[in-house]
DNA sequence: AAAAAAAACGAATGTTCATTCTCTTTGAGA
DNA sequence: TCTCAAAGAGAATGAACATTCGTTTTTTTT
């Protein structure tokens, strides 16, 4: 084949990267082989060399879009953007963004929840991997910040919280809930937020 | 040297986990190598050996012990055994859950959060390990049930409230505080039971 | 329809690493 | 003090794996 278009190039490392993701999630990233990625792709190893340059060049790819696509998401699902709406309570918004979470996975046909505990793991101990990745942290708890703010103005919060905080503690239970899901198996979006609302009285 | 007594042999074994730990917490279990480890632990690849069959057994005694270590002590530190005090808030509950994390890290000279995200990973992708560290989150989780059911008594929540779902929020705080501060680094257990008290209002 | 340029292929390569093996040292028991 | 079984050492081994390379196929362009 001559030079092929710049979408082709991009929907076959799409494709590459969709192998990946389902080796990943059954592997991890280490225990996937190229070998395996070749396989899943339905490539061959040179192919799969052609668009991307290393191992390790699809992993970033991953760690680049794989939190993004989740995340942009919950983004724009959480805040009620600019309108006359109330914020919705803090339990309908973790439910809201943990079935986003299980949802999107349905549609990529991966579990997302594994794909995740393996990325951050990675992040953890490649420093490079961590920069890709924090600015999309970041993210979430600014929306989660964002979405505190009007919910304090909405009456949700005691007056005076502090957004900030208050969006520590919403990021923090979206892993709380991938991480049960993988050991225990058994919280769902729903269960979760009325535990939420149990908590919140 | 003859055949060494069982405390001497178990005194070794610690000091190979405690030199992987160190490893790990760098590079993770993956790109942790056996050659590092002998370096760490100031033995000789012989001789780790002949303290552990392997590597994969190496990793099978920290997801071992690893968590128990930890959450043994959560475990007693919540609910106020057979006691006539109140259950304390659960702020204060998360604050000292989480202290208690970075307490014991400091206490092992490594940073327990890199290490259990790790594990964790290591969980999601190795059925063999998942098995072992199972009954710890199980236990975890039932020890934040046994406080939820005191505290529910104590009137901290709605009486009615289910404490098995309070317990998997609670449950899911630890990994969220845990994955914000590597990915972020700014949460610590003041301002994290902070954020949890705002959010109760 | 011929040429050219890039993609696809998959066997070959070289490296990294867990594990083993042989040799040496050690110290508890006789 | 001498013996010997076990521990300690570290070089050697072999398997697994990412990546490359020489060749073949494909299809756009002329």
């Amino acid at each position: 084949m001559p030079k092929v278009s710049e979408e082709h190039r991009a929907e076959k490392r799409q494709q590459i990267i969709a192998a990946t993701l389902r080796c990943v999630e059954r592997d991890g990233f280490h225990k996937t082989t190229m070998a395996a990625v070749v396989k899943e792709s339905g490539l061959s190893a040179g192919s799969v060399y052609t668009y991307f340059r290393s191992k390790n060049d699809i992993i970033h790819a991953i760690a680049q879009s794989g939190l993004t696509g989740v995340t942009a998401a919950i983004n724009r699902l959480i805040p009620e953007e600019g309108s006359d709406m109330d914020a919705p309570p803090p339990e309908w918004a973790i439910e809201a963004a943990t079935q986003h979470l299980l949802d999107l996975g349905t549609e990529l046909g991966v579990d997302l929840p594994r794909i995740a505990l393996q990325t951050w793991a990675e992040a953890a101990r490649d420093p490079e991997i961590h920069a890709i990745m924090v600015p999309e942290a970041r993210r979430i708890r600014d929306a989660w910040r964002n979405y505190a703010e009007k919910a304090i103005d909405a009456g949700q919060f005691r007056r005076g919280a502090d957004p900030e905080r208050i969006a520590m503690v919403l990021t923090g239970l979206l892993p709380g809930f991938i991480l049960q899901r993988i050991m225990l198996g058994d919280v769902t979006p729903k269960i979760y937020a009325a535990g939420l609302a149990d908590l919140l009285d």
